[in-house]
DNA sequence: TTGAAAGCGCTAACAA
DNA sequence: TTGTTAGCGCTTTCAA
């Protein structure tokens, strides 16, 4: 039995069309069916369409290795998050895989878990297999030298002609689109001040992060214009999960007993910390105000549903996606957003 | 101008060592050192250890795109899924990604968006990728004319030697990890029996998925045996989503309005549910009960915390992403999953 | 055991 | 405007 009789016999299956078979069957070269459907020049119209239209009836999609083997650009863009299945991520995922889709573009998508190491080995891979532009989102760290080996790799992408954005990181030398978290900071904290709260606990994720900084920072200084020094608003840190939520609360309900207002720095903690408050009996917002930061989909139908600042997370991703879709700029671009607190029942005027 | 000139000059950027330049520097020909690269037979030890060790000390990675034009299988695999910023479909992703990772592997994913339309242009898409293996996760159709194009593209694959698995679709000739949806049916609505309800209103999905075919079967056992006839149990169909579910809600309101429970088919539609009877005042459990499915990971902190049926998704998309990895088997097999009923703050006593 | 050479499917320089 | 053809980097016969 010969491999051909195997493969191409009655049977068997069909494999996916060549260009060779489109040019083919329109009746055309190799070279001018490349061209028709790349939209170069130096095809009639006519030509063009009629291999375009050829092409489609077979269900033709060009191989994309055979492509970037002959000097092409591939069309598949890596996204690196840290867990897909956090609902920041994965809205983010979801901007970006609807604007690669509607630019004929895939995406592969790999996790970290929060560890810089995993990130400069997911930008290893990713090279490897010669994408053709790769985003980066989740926060960056406070320690550069942390990041320092994924930095240098980025650039080192961007340099040998890859396209790079990153989403929620500053002082990177890529196009970046950046969250406002200074502004939603101050926004929440001014939104608990006007309730009358003074001693209010924030319920931060890790230190290491500039997100966390810099959400901290806009906090901060709202504080601070209602003359309340740091000293006075303990700060307490945990991972950026329920869980750490859940750590937090504990750690401040029973250290900061007199605390009216928990500020919690994403809305996966602050899901932890109403969980805890649920569980104890404590009420929200009577006793307590929680508020978080993001505005994930769910926080408009937590108990009680949670006062927060709004990021447009799918804008977010698609927004990455645009910039490395497009051509490459001279120098990097920031595309900044901007945020809207939302206020809802988690939150009330300070007892007493 | 020799060709390293043109390669290493000070000007460009370091371009990635090909598989000649390792041969040239290891003082062998190419087909040695892909043989030794790739732990083939028919070099001696000593030479394939040194080739190993040239090309390792020049950071030597094969590039993927010739490997999988020059016959190689390709270490990517496509992940189907309807919308990944849905949590149900990011779970899965998590649990894909990480086995994926462990072993090696990527995974590109792409939305289809719940139209059978563009699943199958995805998969031709991902066949065009030459990727290794295809993972689709998402209820079946009723009407298998609606999945037929898919389906057979989707063998084509296989039978061209791909690797394929589906998540929560039987009567594909495919391996399959099947959620429990009909048991986790029957348990839910047993509950519900079990409190006493006898006016329950089902908020389900599009009726020509077999996933609310198959809930709905299970739903229906149940309150057979409980002599609760078809006509004795209403059947609002809506999106799968929390638009939907507010849609069935508010349906289900105004012309059943003596229902005492509602039982929606998952928990997306769940929180629309919950939304609408928050608005409208309506105490859960007291006067209404509310019964969801999948258990995502934010229904324990819904306003009630949901009643709902666990299904394990991210090791759903971990089971499916190691039956393709392993060894393509003789004949489909099926991964069945188990259900939890997770008996929370939404369901209670009926009333009266 | 080793090497030479024919593809894999596509792009782009060069010819016509 | 269209076609011919030489690679892209790798795997894998087939010869030596």
């Amino acid at each position: 039995m010969s491999d051909d009789t195997h493969r191409e016999g009655p049977a068997g299956p069909a494999r996916p069309p060549r260009l060779v078979d489109v040019a083919q069957r329109a009746g055309v070269s190799l070279a001018t069916a490349s061209r028709a459907l790349r939209g170069r020049e130096g095809v009639s119209p006519e030509l063009a369409a009629h291999v375009r239209s050829v092409a489609a009836g077979m269900g033709y999609v060009a191989n994309p290795h055979a492509t970037t083997l002959a000097g092409g650009v591939t069309r598949v863009a890596g996204l690196i998050v840290y867990e897909i299945g956090d609902p920041y991520f994965s809205e983010i995922a979801s901007g970006a895989l609807r604007v690669a889709g509607e630019n004929g573009w895939s995406v592969q998508i790999c996790h970290t878990e929060r560890a810089p190491h995993a990130e400069l080995a997911q930008i290893r891979l990713l090279r490897a297999h010669r994408v053709g532009a790769i985003v980066m989102a989740g926060s960056g760290y406070v320690d550069r030298t942390d990041e320092a080996g994924a930095h240098r790799e980025l650039l080192d992408f961007q340099d040998a002609g890859g396209r790079v954005a990153v989403i929620g990181r500053h002082h990177l030398r890529c196009d970046a689109v950046l969250p406002d978290n200074r502004g939603g900071g101050e926004a929440v904290a001014g939104h608990l001040l006007a309730l009358g709260h003074r001693r209010i606990a924030i319920a931060a994720g890790p230190e290491h992060l500039t997100t966390v900084q810099d959400r901290l920072a806009g906090v901060r200084h709202a504080l601070a214009l209602a003359g309340l020094g740091t000293a006075a608003v303990p700060v307490v840190s945990a991972d950026f999960t329920r869980e750490g939520g859940r750590d937090s609360a504990e750690r401040i309900l029973r250290d900061h007993p007199g605390t009216t207002a928990v500020l919690a720095l994403n809305d996966t903690m602050a899901t932890g910390v109403l969980s805890v408050l649920r569980e104890r009996g404590i009420d929200v917002p009577g006793r307590m105000s929680v508020a978080g930061f993001d505005d994930v989909q769910v926080a408009q139908d937590l108990a009680p549903a949670l006062t927060t600042v709004a990021l447009p997370m799918a804008d977010m991703g698609a927004a990455a996606l645009r910039l490395v879709l497009g051509p490459a700029p001279a120098r990097p671009r920031r595309r900044t957003t901007g945020h809207r607190l939302m206020v809802r029942d988690s939150t009330g005027p300070a007892p007493g």
